[in-house]
DNA sequence: CTGAAAGCGCTTACAG
DNA sequence: CTGAAAGCGCTTACAG
């Protein structure tokens, strides 16, 4: 049976009250109280139970994370980032993996509520989490507009689409391409598109923008580009693996690269760049987005709902390889 | 106010006691009003609180997990599995990244504890889980050895350094070298470097390992690698972000791969195999491991102690690609 | 400076 | 088939 504040109460020879106080520094104790309640705590090995406190407080902070897939390197880092940063301010994370799908979601959504989690961040596309945020449970976005009224953050996804557009003209790209996932699909990043086609028109060429479909491989959708855009000299893709992947097929063609044609990816995450070093990209700066994240969950659970930034973008960076 | 078992109760009108046991389908209860109570809770929009159902049942379906850093693929990927499969399995799961930091992973034990988890996963070299191990906490680890009575699951390391090595051999390298993490730290992995040596010798070659020092970047000692066997024509590194980092430097020493260097890495990550599908990889069943850990957590938590296997090695593949 | 009591939201014997 | 009571392990007014 594990030691309970009884237990220690008994040792010391105080009340289960006053071990409390000593556990939470609360209230005048002599020093003298404390120090046996501290011996006796230490020689039964006692550990207060969270689950007990946490019940009483109404406050567990515990907060659940959201994410398509840790396995991809994107998700991946912004898992460890947002849990080192929660862990160094006294939160724990809860991490749900829902591939995206809307079925997933939803249950773990229903579960972190039933584990009383003080806040949600979620990375998602799907708004079944909107019935929820009305029960008054805190949540941010990244990179994806849920609601109104929750807080999204991101990387400059428009700026990122006008560097990464703009360095492939300034190299001499002249049929640049962009591939994109869903339009229909309300999110930041499809600033990036945006950005891209602004930018060529500005310079009075026609935006060709690829479309890779909800759950869909772009392994094909590359093909297919590939296949249709014989004179494509340059190529703007909106993630890092699917820059990897143009490049690969690139090389299954022939086509040198940088010479014959210039591909810059999105992300930067630290694993594709100890991978693929050579991949040009706009690094997202993701330790600075769960940063921010956090801070703003943070006050939403607080209470301090007034000045939460509805939507917050940090600045990109691009990170120059040998790909253009 | 959250709505409680009680608020339910009243507009049912029925007792508390009546409502916890149609949430948990026990005894007898009518039809009539098992329907009023689900008519009751949905009109308040009331979910249970698992903290009050854990402390009472002294289970919280809880299980942490504590791993280096999930910003890596392989342990991203890992995360990934084994989230899914407690999530299949009614298991909720804590994420920790201790950066192989003692104090990190002794600060993480000691949380996990007091929230009471049923369960630790743990891939980690220190310690002083020990300690905690003693506290009756179940506890599995992913190809370190932490105590002779902590089970170990992981893939058969041993047949996958056999299988890299004699790959080598095959394709007819005459300098084969092996790169690998710190041998003073007992794990399985070890093994890697085990058969690769056991293999050379067996081809009257001599073994020759460059060892990457803990908390080391591995960059310099690939470069130093270079700098000192120009004859190397393969090289078996123990992880493939090791080999994605020889293959690089190949590149900017000119050395063809695999014309004049063949390069063999180790996990098999799906992200590593997206973005450098070229890479000649033993692969680990990173799935099949996090099943297999989760049953054997599964079974001690149950109480099960008996038949807990205490090394679990599971097979690995071969995957060939243009680097050898 | 310290303790007894009530309560956080549940569940489970025990009665009826 | 249903309810009142006790208890899971804490914390916090309230008294003293």
């Amino acid at each position: 049976m594990k030691p309970s504040i009884h237990d220690v109460a008994k040792i010391a020879g105080v009340s289960p009250t006053t071990v409390s106080r000593v556990l939470n520094n609360r209230g005048y104790i002599s020093e003298k109280t404390k120090e046996k309640v501290y011996r006796a705590m230490e020689e039964i090995n006692y550990f207060p139970n969270d689950l007990a406190r946490s019940l009483f407080r109404k406050r567990t902070n515990l907060i659940g994370l959201i994410i398509p897939n840790s396995s991809n390197p994107f998700f991946g880092e912004l898992a460890f980032h947002i849990e080192s940063i929660c862990a160094s301010m006294g939160y724990k994370l809860l991490l749900c993996n829902s591939l995206h799908r809307k079925d997933k979601e939803e249950k773990y959504l229903e579960m972190l509520i039933r584990n009383q989690v003080d806040g949600v961040i979620a990375v998602t596309y799907n708004r079944g989490i909107l019935n929820y945020h009305r029960q008054n449970l805190p949540i941010v976005a990244i990179d994806h507009y849920l609601s109104e009224t929750i807080p999204v953050i991101g990387s400059d996804n428009y700026d990122g689409g006008k560097k990464a557009t703009e360095l492939l003209i300034a190299k001499g790209c002249r049929h640049i391409i962009h591939i994109n996932g869903p339009i229909e699909l309300k999110t930041p990043a499809n600033l990036r598109r945006k950005a891209y086609e602004d930018v060529m028109r500005q310079h009075g060429r026609q935006p060709i923008t690829y479309e890779v479909p909800f759950h869909q491989n772009y392994q094909e959708v590359i093909s297919k580009l590939f296949d249709e855009q014989p004179a494509a000299d340059g190529i703007f893709a909106s993630d890092d693996l699917m820059a990897a992947t143009v490049i690969t097929e690139a090389k299954k063609r022939r086509k040198d690269i940088p010479g014959q044609l210039k591909v810059i990816g999105y992300d930067g995450t630290e694993a594709v760049q100890s991978i693929l070093p050579e991949l040009t990209t706009i690094q997202q700066p993701i330790e600075l987005i769960s940063k921010t994240a956090i801070e703003i969950l943070s006050k939403a659970i607080e209470g301090e709902f007034d000045d939460l930034p509805l939507e917050t973008y940090l600045p990109v960076q691009l990170l120059e390889g040998g790909t253009t």
